[in-house]
DNA sequence: TAAATACTAGACCGTCCAGTTTGATATTTA
DNA sequence: TAAATATCAAACTGGACGGTCTAGTATTTA
């Protein structure tokens, strides 16, 4: 019963790849309402048949591609933790891992799944929460433990939490809503490091203020 | 020349508000796509073809609603001026305004707008523009313009700006991004205040911290 | 080989919808 | 009153699109 292989040509991954590629890139870049299933089927070169036999339907298409994007986004995010190891200061630390996570905030693609996101919040809740756990809340958890490694028991976990949002809340700035509204493209790579070192003193003052107090 | 009177019977400036009110709450409700011209003449109360007498097409309609929707938000950003009239200190001064802040980000019409906006932010805009302008843009003004008072010359312009953005981005927090996806319902009265106890404090923080290196 | 399933290409169906047209009625000015 | 415009109700046009169906070909297992 181990190896019930089906009977019939088997479905093709690659093709299935190929669609869920191809859907991914639409959906980003047109959105949900003017993407089309024909165009899906055109841009994966494969018969709109094809599409129909992978996935149920296009609400079922576009769970499937959003979550494959926060897939790989999760994998992004893992990447925040290497900037703690080695011995670097809390400074040092809330520079690296603050210039990774606005590199995140600003990727163009990052933007597109947002506003996809938010666009279809009302439609599909669920592909909403999937997405929020898969990025801002893993990222968030990331910064939360850095932060808290170095309290060294001098800060509180909430206190450590709470300091980790308002750092997410700092390098956002207004640069991610105005960057959501079309308004701000990305920035260079000298104002991100600016921006980046303002918002870890702040945060370092919040920090050294909060341990005293607990002291 | 001055009141050279069309002949003819003339438009009806009460459907034409009909119109437009119907549309804009479909448009917030709905969407861009979800909502049809058919739908908004029932909803107004009024033939199509009547529709399409005061307003060129979707497009100009969508940009007319929400640029009228716009226009009453400016309206709101006013009021929080009104929290630094008295002789109230800047800890006070804050908390007030950020109150009134928090309360207008989880507006749940203010985050049905922003929505729509984002969804249709690259399709249109110009009317992406007009809403980061009189909704966020002018809040933030208030908003330095209040610190800056406060600063009594101890803190230039651009610090007293930074420092309403920062405020600005710790009141948001995670809450609007939460909100947007539809995760987070809007806070209690007591937690509104809580959070913005806390995120005054910090900006206090940072304001004596900035006024002190000014000396 | 035979049964079963995948895949293609394209036609096809039903629906929705932006925008137009028509023809009648209402309102306003000259 | 006559000309001009607004409004209504409803039919209509043209196109897009989600989804199904068909008929033939390819691939895989039994």
């Amino acid at each position: 019963m181990a190896t019930t292989r089906k009977q019939g040509r088997p479905k093709s991954e690659e093709k299935y790849h190929l669609i869920l590629h191809a859907a991914s890139c639409l959906f980003l870049k047109e959105g949900f309402a003017n993407t089309s299933m024909d165009t899906v089927a055109k841009a994966s070169g494969v018969s709109k048949q094809t599409v129909y036999s992978h996935f149920e339907g296009k609400d079922a298409l576009f769970k499937a591609a959003i979550s494959s994007k926060c897939r790989s986004y999760q994998l992004d995010t893992q990447q925040l933790i290497d900037a703690t190891s080695g011995s670097l200061s809390l400074l040092e630390c809330l520079r690296k891992v603050g210039c990774q996570f606005v590199r995140l905030l600003q990727d163009p693609e990052a933007i597109a799944i947002f506003r996809v996101i938010i666009a279809e919040a009302v439609n599909s809740p669920h592909v909403a929460t999937l997405f929020y756990q898969a990025g801002p809340e893993a990222s968030l958890s990331t910064l939360s433990d850095v932060i808290e490694k170095f309290g060294e028991g001098s800060l509180s976990r909430d206190i450590a939490q709470q300091l980790a949002v308002d750092y997410c809340a700092l390098l956002k700035g207004e640069y991610h809503t105005m960057m959501l509204c079309g308004i701000q493209s990305p920035l260079q790579d000298d104002a991100i490091t600016a921006h980046v070192n303002s918002a870890a003193e702040k945060i370092l003052l919040l920090f050294t203020h909060y341990a005293q107090q607990h002291n």
